[in-house]
DNA sequence: TTGAGTGATAATTCTTTGCGTAAA
DNA sequence: GTTTACGCTTTGAATTATCACTCA
C-alpha cells in the first residue's frame, strides 16, 4: 500500500484491551491489501477506513483469536460499506451476543483465512492496546469510477499459461486426427452413399471439379443433416458418428465429420478441417471473452463459462475431451442456467429437447419456437445483469432474424440472383444471413453480434477442404462448410469466428492421419494473430511429421480410372459396400478412393506411385507457395500499434531507439498519416564495441548514424573518468552506426611471437572472430601454467562479463598464444596432465591401501579382544569369522616410498622381510601358532616382481622385492 | 465499436574489467 | 611464502512490453 499513510491512534486506553493476537491480526490485515499485486490500488479502496477495536472485540479474544480477526474483518467490511463506526461496533457486539449470528461469517471468513497467505504485519505504535482505533488514510480522493484490481501475470504465470497452451494444442490435434481416420470409414461412407441422390453421383465424375460443382451436394447434406447439441452419453467418435448418420443429427462437429466422410467417399480429395479452439497462450488470456460480466463476487455462479470450463459452454474443439458436449446457444443458456439451480437443470432437458434442432445459433431464424423455448429457460431463476442482457439481445436477434426469414419468403430478397448461389433459390448462407441481419438495423444487429458473440457460439469450427482440380489453373483446396452451408468463402471465415469472438489462430486440415496448419489460407490479419501462437520453432516442429504424412496423404488420393481398380481393392470399397446397402446400382465408372490416400497407394500398388508422387510434390509445394504468397502479401493494418511488432511492415514511430530505416523506401502505403515502409528497411544500430565483439569494426570514413544521450549514471560516471584523466567531456553520446557502415574486424598481427594485448594487457575473446590473426585461443584450465613454464607470451582471454554483487566481473577462459606455439603448449599441457593425472592415481591408490591397513588392523586387534575375553562366545561365532581369518591377503605394492610408509605403519623396519605374523589374523585365532614361509611354498611373479609368500596355515603375504 | 493516447507496472536489457580468504 | 581457487551477495537504471482505461 504505497500510497497510504498509516497511523494509530489511541482511543480509550484501557489495560488489558487487546490481546497480541489480536494486534498482530490487524497488523496482518493492515499489510493484507499488499499480499496481490495490484495496479491501481490507490483507488481501489475507500479513502479512509477506520478499525475500532472496540472492548468487546477486546474481550472476544477469550473467546477464540480466529473471532477476533473475523470479527475485525467484518468490520473492515463495514467501514468500507459506508456505515459508521459506531454501527460497526454494534454489529460486533450483537455478533459477541449472539453466537449463532457470528457462525456463518465465521466459517467463511475461516476459510478466506485458511485460503490467503497471512503475512507478518507490524503496528507502528508500540503501545497499541486493545481500545484503539487504527484509522488508514489515503493520500487520494475517492475516485468516482472504481478502478478493477488488476493481477498482472507473473513469469510463472505465462509459464504456465504457455505449457496449458501447448498441450491443449496437443490434445486437440490429436482429436482432430481421430476424426479424421473416422470419417476414412468404409462403412460411414458406404452409407453415406447409399443415401445419396443418384443424380448427386455424377460429381464424382467430373474431372474438372470447381467449387460450383459442391453446391448441390451441399444443400442436400444440409437437408439431411442437422446440427443438434448432443446426449450426454459417452461414445466413441465411431459410435457417435453412427448415431449421426443414423439420426440425421449430430454436433457440428461430427456434421462437418460426416460431410467429409461423404466427400472421401465419392472419390473427392477432401481434408477435415478444425479450428484448433485452445487455451489462451498468455495467463488469463480468455478471461475478456469468458469473464464478460462482471459478477464480482458471483464470478464462479456466472452463465458465462469459464476457461476451466470452456469445452462445456462452447462448441469449440475444446470440448473434444468430452465430445458429448453441447454446443448450441439454447443450450448454452440452459446449462448457464443449471450451474445456478439444479431444478432448473431438470426442467430445462425438455427445453433442450426442443432445442436440439438448431443448426447454429445464426440460422436462429429457422427455429423460433424453440428458441422461444429457451429464452424461457432463461429468463427462469434469478437474473442478473448479464442474463438480462443476453435474454433481451437473443429476442431482439431472434426477432430480427424471423424477419429476414420473411423477407425471404415474400421474395424481397432477390439479390442471391445474382451470387454463385443463384441457382439453389433456397440457398443462403449464414453468413449472407447474418450479413443481412447485421443490415436490418443497428439493434438487431447489436442483438446478433452480442448476444451470439458473448457466448461465443455459432462460430465456424469445422468444415471440409476439397480440392478442385477446375478451380484456377493449377487446382485448388476449397473451403466447403457443410454445416452453415458455404462454399469457398474461406475470406469471411475469420470474420465470422471474430463475430463470435473466437479467434482464428490455429487452422489446422487433416488428412490421412497427418495434420498441416492452414491459418494463412483463412486469416486475412495475421498480424492480430501472430502475439496469440505459440512459438512457431516448436509448432513447426510439432507438425513437420505430420505435414509430411499430410502430404503424402492428400497426393495420394488421386482419381483412379475404372481399370486401374483392384479387385481386391474393390471389396473394400465403399462403393461396393453401399451397393450391396442400397441395392441399387451405382455407376461403374465414378471414382473411387479408399479409406486414405495411403491405403489407396499401397492397395492400387505401382501403378500409382509415378503419377502421384509428381502431383503430390507440385500439390503440396504449390499449396506451400500459396500460403507463403499470404503472408508476404498481408494486407497494410489500419491501426498502427500493429506496426509496432509487425513482420512485415514497419512505420517509423514505431522504431526503438537502437533502430532506424535505412534506406527509406519504398513507401508502401500510408497509416494516419504515417509512411509504411517494408520491415526489411528497418537496420539495428549499435556502438563501435558491441559491432566489435561481432567481429566488425566501422570504417574509417562512417559518421554515426544516430548520436543518444548517454544514461544519466553513465554519464556521471564517464565525467569522473573524464575530470580525473584528460578532461575531454565529449563522450556525452552514445555513437550508434549501421551494418551498412561495417568491414571484417582488422586486428594487429601477432609478430616474432608476441601476441598483441589490449590495454589491459589481455585479448578479449567474444567470438574467434576476434582473435588477432596469428593466435590462437586454448581454453584449457591452467594452461598459462604451461605456458609461464616454457617462457612463451601469452595473453588471458576474456570471454564476457559476470555480474556478482551488483558489480560485472570479467571471466576468463584460457589463454591466447601466437599459432606457432600452440602445438608445444598443448603437448606441454598434455604430459603435464598425464603428469597431474599419474599423482592423483598415485595419491588415491596411498588412501586406499592406507584404509585397508586400517581396516584389517581394526579387524585383527578385534579379534585379538574376542580371543582374549569373550572365548565363549567366540566359541559360537567364529564360524563367521573365517574369510577373514584364512583369506587376508595383504598385497603390499606400488612406489618404494609406499612400501617404506605401510611398513612404517606396521611397524616393521625390514624392508625386504614379510611381516611378523604376530598381527595377523590367523597368528591372533591361534595364539601359540607362528607363521612359516617354506621356501617351496613361495612363488614370484617375474612382471611384478612380487614374491608370494605362504604359511601352511593359508596366510600369505606378498613382498615387492627390490 | 475501434483505435489512439496515456499511465502504471512487470519484465527485460544493459551495464561492464575484484577482492579477500583459505587451501594447496 | 607464493599461487590458486572460490565465494562474496543478491545492482539498478533504462527500456520495452503489456494491460487497463479514457476519449474521440
Amino acid at each position: 500500500m504505497r500510497s497510504t499513510k498509516e497511523t494509530t491512534r489511541e482511543k480509550n486506553p484501557s489495560p488489558g484491551a487487546l490481546s497480541e493476537k489480536s494486534r498482530e491480526s490487524v497488523g496482518k490485515l493492515l499489510t493484507r491489501p499488499n499480499k496481490p499485486r495490484s495496479r491501481g490500488t490507490k483507488n481501489n479502496d475507500n479513502n479512509i477506513q477506520q478499525y475500532d477495536l472496540s472492548s468487546e472485540v477486546g474481550n472476544g479474544s477469550k473467546v477464540n483469536g480466529i473471532q477476533d480477526v473475523d470479527s475485525r474483518v467484518k468490520s473492515v467490511t463495514l467501514e468500507a460499506g459506508g456505515c459508521s463506526t459506531d454501527a460497526a461496533r454494534d454489529t460486533l457486539r450483537e455478533e459477541k451476543v449472539d453466537g449463532g449470528t457470528l457462525q456463518d461469517p465465521l466459517s467463511d471468513s475461516r476459510e478466506e483465512m485458511n485460503d490467503s497467505d497471512w503475512e507478518d504485519g507490524s503496528i507502528p505504535n508500540s503501545d497499541f492496546t486493545g481500545n484503539q482505533q487504527v484509522t488508514i488514510e489515503f493520500d487520494e480522493t475517492p475516485d468516482p469510477v472504481k478502478r478493477k484490481p488488476v493481477h498482472q501475470a507473473t513469469a510463472e504465470d505465462k509459464e504456465l499459461a504457455e505449457i496449458v497452451h501447448k498441450v491443449h494444442l496437443l490434445c486437440l490435434l490429436g482429436r482432430g486426427r481421430l476424426i479424421d481416420r473416422a470419417c476414412d470409414d468404409p462403412l460411414t461412407q458406404a452409407a453415406l452413399l447409399s443415401l445419396l441422390p443418384r443424380h448427386l453421383l455424377n460429381i464424382s465424375q467430373m474431372t474438372k471439379l470447381t467449387a460450383k460443382n459442391l453446391h448441390p451436394l451441399i444443400h442436400w447434406f444440409q437437408d439431411n443433416f442437422h446440427v443438434r447439441s448432443s446426449t450426454d452419453e459417452k461414445r466413441s467418435i465411431h459410435s457417435n458418428l453412427a448415431f449421426a448418420l443414423e439420426t440425421h443429427e449430430g454436433t457440428s462437429e461430427e456434421i462437418a465429420a460426416l460431410s467429409v466422410a461423404l466427400f472421401r467417399a465419392l472419390g473427392l480429395i477432401t481434408r477435415f478441417v478444425s479450428i484448433l479452439d485452445v487455451a489462451s497462450l498468455k495467463p488469463d488470456g480468455d478471461k475478456s471473452a469468458y469473464f464478460s460480466q462482471d459478477a464480482g463476487g458471483f464470478i464462479f455462479c456466472t452463465s458465462t463459462p469459464m476457461v476451466a470450463k470452456k469445452n462445456e459452454a462452447s462448441s469449440s474443439p475444446s470440448k473434444s475431451f468430452s465430445p458429448n458436449e453441447k454446443d448450441s446457444a439454447c443450450e448454452t443458456s440452459h446449462r448457464s442456467s443449471c450451474k445456478r439451480s439444479n431444478a432448473e437443470s431438470k426442467d430445462s432437458a425438455s427445453a433442450n429437447e426442443s432445442s436440439n434442432k438448431q443448426p447454429c445459433p445464426l440460422v436462429f431464424e429457422l427455429k423460433h419456437d424453440s428458441s422461444g423455448a429457451c429464452h424461457t429457460q432463461i429468463s427462469q431463476g434469478p437474473k442478473r445483469k448479464g442474463d438480462i442482457e443476453f435474454s433481451l439481445q437473443m429476442e431482439m436477434a431472434i426477432s430480427a432474424t424471423a424477419a429476414v426469414i420473411a423477407n425471404i419468403a415474400d421474395g424481397k430478397m432477390g439479390s442471391s440472383m445474382g451470387n454463385p448461389n443463384s441457382n439453389l433459390p433456397n440457398f443462403i448462407s449464414p453468413f449472407k444471413r447474418m450479413k443481412k441481419v447485421l443490415s436490418e438495423g443497428s439493434s438487431s444487429s447489436h442483438g446478433i453480434s452480442t448476444a451470439i458473440g458473448s457466448r461465443r457460439v455459432g462460430s465456424p469450427l469445422y468444415w471440409a477442404e476439397v480440392y478442385c482440380s477446375g478451380e484456377n489453373l493449377t487446382g485448388k483446396w476449397v473451403h466447403v462448410d457443410a454445416v452453415n452451408a458455404i462454399i469457398d468463402e474461406e475470406e469471411k471465415v475469420e470474420a465470422l469466428a471474430a463475430a463470435c469472438k473466437r479467434s482464428l489462430r490455429y487452422v489446422v486440415a487433416f488428412a490421412g492421419n497427418g495434420a498441416k496448419d492452414v491459418t494463412r489460407r483463412y486469416c486475412m490479419k495475421w498480424y492480430k494473430i501472430a502475439s496469440k501462437r505459440v512459438n512457431s520453432i516448436w509448432w513447426d516442429s510439432v507438425l513437420a511429421p505430420l505435414k509430411e504424412i499430410e502430404s503424402r496423404a492428400t497426393n495420394g488420393m488421386f482419381h483412379l480410372e475404372n481399370d486401374n481398380i483392384d479387385a481386391s481393392f474393390k471389396h473394400d470399397n465403399p462403393k461396393h459396400i453401399a451397393e450391396n446397402l442400397k441395392a441399387e446400382n451405382f455407376p461403374n465408372n465414378a471414382t473411387l478412393l479408399g479409406s486414405s490416400g495411403l491405403e489407396v497407394s499401397k492397395v492400387c500398388g505401382v501403378k500409382t506411385d509415378m503419377g502421384s508422387s509428381l502431383t503430390a510434390a507440385s500439390r503440396s509445394s504449390l499449396e506451400d507457395m500459396e500460403l507463403e504468397t499470404r503472408a508476404l502479401t498481408e494486407p497494410l493494418p489500419t491501426n498502427q500499434q500493429a506496426y509496432r511488432t509487425h513482420q512485415l511492415y514497419a512505420i517509423e514511430k514505431w522504431l526503438n531507439k537502437y533502430q532506424i530505416l535505412h534506406p527509406r523506401g519504398p513507401i508502401l502505403g500510408f497509416c494516419a498519416g504515417h509512411a509504411v515502409y517494408p520491415r526489411t528497411c528497418v537496420q539495428t544500430l549499435k556502438t563501435k564495441e558491441r559491432w566489435l565483439r561481432e567481429g566488425l569494426q566501422v570504417k574509417a570514413s562512417e559518421l554515426p548514424v544516430k548520436e543518444l544521450k548517454r544514461s544519466g549514471k553513465l554519464q556521471k560516471l564517464k565525467s569522473f573518468e573524464d575530470d580525473e584523466s584528460v578532461g575531454d567531456n565529449s563522450e556525452g553520446t552514445l555513437k550508434l552506426y549501421g551494418k551498412w557502415q561495417l568491414e571484417p574486424l582488422q586486428l594487429p598481427h601477432a609478430v616474432n611471437g608476441i601476441v598483441p594485448k589490449n590495454e589491459r594487457g589481455q585479448v578479449d575473446v567474444w567470438s574467434e572472430k576476434c582473435l588477432p590473426p596469428g593466435t590462437a585461443h586454448l581454453r584449457l584450465p591452467r594452461v598459462f601454467s604451461v605456458a609461464k613454464r616454457l617462457e612463451i607470451d601469452y595473453a588471458p582471454a576474456m570471454v564476457g562479463f559476470e555480474y556478482k554483487n551488483g558489480q560485472s566481473y570479467p571471466v576468463f577462459e584460457g589463454i591466447v598464444v601466437c599459432a606457432e606455439f600452440k602445438d608445444v603448449i598443448l603437448e606441454a599441457y598434455r604430459e603435464e596432465q598425464e603428469r597431474r593425472e599419474a599423482e592423483e592415481k598415485k595419491r588415491n591408490e596411498m588412501q586406499a591401501i592406507s584404509r585397508w591397513y586400517q581396516l584389517l588392523s581394526s579387524i585383527v586387534t578385534q579379534q585379538r579382544l574376542k580371543n582374549r575375553y569373550g572365548k565363549g562366545v567366540l566359541s559360537h561365532t567364529s564360524s563367521d569369522e573365517p574369510t577373514v581369518d584364512n583369506n587376508l591377503s595383504l598385497k603390499v605394492s606400488g612406489s618404494q616410498d609406499d612400501k617404506q610408509s605401510l611398513e612404517f605403519r606396521k611397524g616393521n623396519k625390514h624392508k625386504n622381510k614379510p611381516n611378523p605374523p604376530s598381527r595377523s589374523p590367523s597368528a591372533e585365532l591361534e595364539e601359540d601358532h607362528k607363521h612359516l614361509f617354506l621356501t617351496e611354498d613361495q612363488s614370484f611373479d617375474d612382471e611384478t616382481l612380487i614374491l608370494t609368500k605362504r604359511c601352511h596355515c593359508g596366510f600369505s603375504v606378498q613382498v615387492e622385492e627390490l
